[in-house]
DNA sequence: TTGTATGCGTTATCAT
DNA sequence: ATGATAACGCATACAA
């Protein structure tokens, strides 16, 4: 391994003068430096991660966090998109990132601890349960964090825009005169509760009375959920006459159990998803959905890391809405005078 | 921060005690190793592992290879998979990893150079252009390396058996009376020239005589060259009766040019892809393809690695196969009689 | 403009 | 069984 001390040697100068040389210091005469990062590239030369993290306390390593307990797995779409994108955004500006887990080998360590034993710089906190304690412990350090589509207090967060999300959903679907809307949803996050609020207010906006049991839980990214939930709103005396799902993945789940029954989309049942993911453009018909803007989500939220870490003192914690886009989609019928 | 230092401190001791305390050194009296162990989990003591990788010269950090110039990047499910399955593998045996990449920031460096920065103790090509000079370098430098689906002299890889996949997939379509079978395939890497053998030997094992111009040449994961190919077919004198597509993803441009023409799938034209990611069985009609093995190739890959990584007296270069299996899906139909 | 000295946190070697 | 010391590669405060 060749080290600054060997492009010492063969320059004839200290190691102060390479390490100076080489980081661009103003003090070091133009002929010297150039005769030193000459070498240097002569050499072979790269510097030590390692040990530049231990001196500076600086990795420039920044971690990513995706708790799979969610089922919010890298190999889902809308989170793969996003890993991409931060991880382009980051590696452009000059970072790493490494995964951040719990429980590494034998070791047992919580997201803080982990990303203390790497000396992140930062953390992004793609995909979580936000209630745990090992998540809130780290939203709550000293470490910078960005958080996706939650926020913490006084930290910065990138949220895709939930309420104007699902009011062009329920707007487009009432557009083609649907007014038996049913909404299957996700767990109660605060997501959930920002798609729910608005869900029901276009809804009372629009003037459309929705019975109670048109609502239902299921859960986020688990088609089995929403199909159970799809079974149960089609048993009900009065049918809906459109569903929405959770999620573009759980409508697979309504899909499967309407095939079953015999039903066709969108002749005997209007359907609607959300997140856009590739895969909703590519079945047949192409799902109604509405696109999150995954890719611009990742970047930003690598660059408002970024931005904290390296300027600390001017920093102010920011909340990013990234706005997505109506995807109509073949799965809402137009059934407007029927 | 809490380092060793404090440790030694508050028990009265020195730091290399506490170090081989805190190792499970041998000749550390049982009393005192317990009384360090406890402080330092009182203290909330961590290791630090840029510190432990300058002196040790062992990271404990893997670094994995995405070269989106092959269009294999993270967000198609294929890799995504693999990247899962070796972040999860590596994780449990107490690595961490971090991606390599070309260019950091505005350092530029190639592949090798990105690892050594971050001192990887090991790196995984996933996904690679192999004629790339960057990559044939890593792939020759004294970092252990494990590369998937291609392998280098002396190294160890891990290979889906295209060979067998290709036959399987043959066969099941000449099974279904299928004579006029055309092959879109991928550029011309090993894989891609395994299939085509495969391909060739199987028709031939068969008794079938496949026209040159039922063989043609598409990018991989490339809907736009799939599509033009099978338009290509479709303009042929004598049609085929089933298109072999390049693998899942590139099935959807020829699914677009099928139905662009009003042909349905599979009553007009039969088709199978290859990969046998979710999204395929997804579609309707299930699409017929082979599955790849692709959560277990991603753990093989990252037990070979740290096993080169932690015994490399004993190591021995490997080429592991990882089997795949037929998904039959719904786009082959049944032709015998007509 | 250049060099000297020091320390970041850890572990390994060698004394005691 | 424990401790003193040095070293990993680098950057910086300070001296020259």
């Amino acid at each position: 391994m060749v080290t600054i001390t060997d492009i010492s040697k063969a320059c004839g100068v200290s190691r102060a003068t390479v390490s100076k040389a080489l980081n661009g210091a103003a003090d070091i005469s133009q002929e010297t430096a150039k005769r030193i990062r000459d070498t240097a590239a002569a050499l072979g030369y790269l510097p030590n991660a390692a040990a530049r993290a231990l001196k500076l306390g600086r990795s420039y390593n920044i971690g990513v966090l995706f708790s799979d307990a969610t089922g919010g797995g890298i190999s889902h779409e809308y989170f793969s998109r996003i890993l991409e994108s931060v991880k382009a955004e980051a590696e452009g500006l000059g970072y790493d990132i490494t995964f951040i887990s719990k429980d590494l080998g034998r070791m047992s360590m919580d997201y803080y601890e982990h990303a203390k034993y790497r000396s992140c710089d930062g953390v992004v906190i793609a995909s979580a349960d936000f209630q745990d304690p090992a998540i809130i412990r780290l939203a709550s350090s000293e470490i910078p964090t960005v958080t996706l589509d939650y926020s913490f207090d006084s930290r910065s967060s990138i949220l895709s825009d939930n309420v104007r999300g699902m009011e062009a959903l329920v707007r487009f679907v009432h557009s083609r005169g649907h007014r038996r809307i049913a909404f299957i949803h996700g767990e109660l996050t605060s997501v959930t509760q920002k798609r729910l609020a608005s869900f029901k207010k276009t809804c009372a906006a629009l003037g459309l009375e929705i019975p109670p049991e048109y609502i239902r839980p299921a859960v986020y990214h688990d088609p089995r959920s929403s199909g159970l939930q799809t079974r149960a709103l089609l048993a009900l005396p009065q049918r809906p006459t459109c569903i929405l799902y959770p999620d573009d993945l759980s409508y697979l789940g309504g899909m499967s159990e309407l095939e079953r029954q015999g039903l066709s989309i969108p002749g005997d049942m209007s359907v609607a998803g959300y997140d856009g993911i590739p895969l909703s453009q590519v079945l047949r018909p192409r799902l109604s959905t509405y696109r999150q803007g995954g890719k611009q989500m990742g970047r930003q939220a690598a660059q408002l890391l970024i931005e904290q870490i390296e300027q600390p003192e001017t920093w102010i914690p920011q909340q990013l809405t990234v706005e997505g886009e109506l995807l109509e989609g073949d799965t809402v019928r137009d059934i407007r005078g029927e």
